[in-house]
DNA sequence: CTTGTCTATGAAACGAGTTGCATAGCAGGA
DNA sequence: TCCTGCTATGCAACTCGTTTCATAGACAAG
């Protein structure tokens, strides 16, 4: 379970309530990792208890209180554990790969219809990840210096574009593929 | 869920036991959904007593027997439906983006030596896709004609080696990265 | 003035996925 | 001979993840 770690590294990067978690898990982190705010305030729980992070009970005005989460020391060094185990394979679970396949056993025009909306979400996605990518780290107003943390995040924010440019490109493949395929039962 | 789904497929592509799917989703289908006998078995049950596969149990000498198993017309009718719906955008759980972003905070030469083997075996996979590619699909001794299905099948696997010459160029900035992070940690 | 959205946390139930164990005959190597 | 591995199926327990519901004050739009 990573889900724990995922946190950690956030709290690290910065310290807040599990609501901020959540909404982080919407946004930077969330291209990585998904994780429901239900999902969160149970492990925050268990990490507290685990004396894994320290919480404050910060009182506020006209909203909810909230707990400030942050990491201790026994934290860091169950992160610094999990970064010096082996990198696991990631378990796929990839839909539509297996729709493609499906689409040998039914008529392609559906399937062609969706995956046209799908690559409007990749490109939609792309234009996100390069317009944070100015924003935050090649543009003029992004902040300076080459601290590590920002280093770490710009390359993972590479590979999802890299990802979604790949994807875009495949989607092409495939629309071609599937058309081609309709041509020909429809031909015949 | 789509494990039915990908079951489903499986099966019109080729019936078999339980067994046989299980490794399947070791190789072929299992690059694009992994699941496990257990899981396997449960839904094959699950799915018979709805009516979406027939079951014949094949008596076999020296082995244990088995049971066959086909996709039945519900079976069918419950794919073409999947097929239609929406292209759900995967929730993904990247383990290594986690820990490349929780390098920040820990030294990160233990990361680059995992970084290192998992690039080891991405190009081992892209050799293997590679193989299969030429063995059933372009090479010399390729089954010829262009039926729906292996055209199909073609184009995930391209999807597949596209993926994985992504992740290893990504890889390699990832390490370049790492190290450059390194060099600097260790320089002052 | 009612409806909806945002902040903020949580319980409860369910569904999906993993791990460990069990059975059982056959084949091959140390 | 014993141990390992392959075929073949399955139960039980557990963890992980999702969905639905609940609370509750502040604020804005209609």
């Amino acid at each position: 379970m990573a889900l724990e770690h995922a946190i950690l590294v956030s709290l690290l990067e910065k310290p807040g309530s599990g609501y901020e978690l959540a909404r982080r898990f919407d946004r930077s982190i969330g291209y990585f990792w998904t994780a429901t705010h239900q999902q969160i305030y149970r492990v925050l729980k268990r990490m507290e208890s685990e004396g894994w992070v320290a919480v404050r009970e910060v009182a506020q005005q006209g909203r909810p209180d909230k707990k400030h989460y942050s990491v201790a020391e026994a934290g860091r060094a169950a992160l610094a554990e999990w970064l010096h185990e082996p990198i696991e394979p990631e378990s796929v679970r990839h839909d539509l790969a297996v729709k493609i396949r499906g689409a040998a056993f039914d008529d392609p025009s559906a399937l062609i219809r969706q995956v046209e909306r799908y690559r409007q979400v990749h490109s939609e996605r792309l234009a996100h990840y390069l317009a944070g990518q100015s924003r935050d780290f090649t543009g003029p107003d992004a902040p300076q210096g080459t601290d590590a943390m920002r280093e770490l995040q710009h390359v993972v924010l590479r590979g999802g574009i890299a990802y979604e440019r790949m994807t875009l490109d495949w989607l092409e493949d495939v629309l071609a593929t599937l058309r081609r395929i309709q041509a020909a039962r429809t031909g015949r």
